[in-house]
DNA sequence: TTAGTATTTGGTTATATTGCCAAATGACAA
DNA sequence: TTGTCATTTGGCAATATAACCAAATACTAA
């Protein structure tokens, strides 16, 4: 494990964590067709502003997801567009 | 988010809870081509063998590799065969 | 400017994770 | 059986994570 190959495998496994909470990977798949602003997931979720705010910081700083602040609101985007393929090719392997 | 979304994002995020680790997801690229057994491990990453063990227990219950028992050792092999083109998408979509 | 709405940041507490050590288990060999 | 090697399990301390509340920031509208 050089070092090269240790940053690699911290940015990998930091992209894992990013999706390893429930909430966070239902947000992310809330942004499969679609952007949505911070409060449309706090409306759903009954979670506090900061909390929804801070799962979303995460998922960003890991770039899975993006932000484009436009008027009052902050909308997030995917951007890691290979995301809906990697799940649906874990629950498939997963149903084995 | 209903009871089966919830178990089906419990198992997921659980998987990506498990490949979440620098160290675990390490483990499973070397088991890509071939298995191994956990003194191998041990050899190589310098850590305690209570503490490999307890990592390759948490991808074993995730389903992403599974063990083999023979004679004195215990062999462990990816189960998940989605995984490798999951961290090549990933790398993919992150490096742009 | 001031007021109001949307979001982020900081602080705190409860819970989860990680790594080590020591002890327990399982399988083989003598 | 006894001893030995490989692995797992239980317990502990240090660190990380998640949720809330309160305060700060950012932008819009009046």
């Amino acid at each position: 494990m050089d070092v090269m190959d240790k940053r690699r495998l911290e940015e990998l496994s930091g992209v894992f964590k990013a999706l390893s909470h429930p909430t966070r990977l239902w947000m992310v798949e809330q942004l499969f067709g679609a952007e949505k602003c911070v409060c449309e997931f706090v409306d759903v979720l009954k979670l506090d502003f900061s909390t929804v705010s801070k799962h979303l910081s995460i998922l960003k700083q890991a770039h899975v997801i993006e932000d484009d602040k436009r008027g009052k609101n902050v909308y997030y985007n995917l951007r890691a567009q290979c995301i809906p393929t990697i799940i649906s090719c874990l629950e498939n392997s997963l149903g084995k």
